[in-house]
DNA sequence: CTTGCTTCTGCAAGTAGTTGCAGGAGCAAG
DNA sequence: CTTGCTCCTGCAACTACTTGCAGAAGCAAG
């Protein structure tokens, strides 16, 4: 698989600093799979790093969640839960005026998806999914 | 306007106690206008019936919440918004099998349009929203 | 390899919201 | 109007997450 040697070089880029929190935080992430949530990456850490705080596991989270590299699902009540993010697949946002498209990351329609399914069983088809509307150049001209 | 006599109605007739708490905080959603916060709620009733607690505003928003009298917005990072429902506007789930169509509330959307225009300036076209997908029923057989 | 700027971390306190519990109040029946 | 069952409320403790601050550590330049 990928690693996360290119997660690293993309923070480092950005102007961050490359912190051993850091990396095993990336590490548990991607290491660990699926969804899981921040106390999960904390105890996961902590086997072998005992000093890290979990405050600073849910600024990690928020970093490289600004960064595109994790993305964060919040069914509310439950504690929210992250997982690598997948650059490619992403949804389009087309606007009714000038018909251009804007990208759309996968993680606005997951929660959606999560509450259409965990509610009523209905399992929406995404794969395909763009939404209409006006863009932000067009409602102030 | 309608006033908040069938919010009560509504209450009774699902089995619930009409409590003097309750009517009060239905009367500051309904008066109040808009989106309101929970804590906002709290201290207008407050005024009036200061033996009221912040928990049982919360109860009593998860109820109404529930019995789909009241929508919950509540866009990641600030506290929770709470507004009057509007019974007659919704949107459909249509399943690609059997071609069933199946109610859903506005607020399932609300939230991600609310995302769009906040993160992207995009205003997105939700008057007459379906979406496609496989319903519990199909899925199971 | 030291110096220094700046960013990051750990700590502790704070916020929004939830939950367990025991007493209090609504409502139906008598 | 009283009785009694059950639900609701206030209190306090708790959870998930955030934030201010001072010291620690990353990284670039010398």
């Amino acid at each position: 698989m990928a690693g996360h040697g290119n997660v690293v070089a993309t923070l480092r880029e950005a102007g961050y600093r490359l912190t051993p929190q850091r990396v095993m935080v990336l590490q548990a992430i991607t290491e660990g799979g699926g969804h899981q949530t921040a106390e999960a990456i904390y105890r996961e850490v902590i086997k072998t790093y005992p000093y890290l705080d979990i405050a600073t596991v849910y600024r990690i989270l928020q970093l490289l969640k600004r960064l595109h590299l994790v993305t964060e699902i919040d069914l509310g009540g439950d504690s929210a839960r992250y997982e690598v993010a997948e650059p490619n697949k992403h949804h389009h946002m087309v606007c009714r005026e000038c018909s251009r498209t804007f990208d759309l990351s996968p993680s606005y329609l997951e929660e959606l998806r999560l509450r259409l399914v965990n509610e009523f069983g209905f399992e929406p088809d995404l794969e395909h999914f763009a939404i209409g509307g006006q863009c932000a150049e067009c409602a102030s001209a």
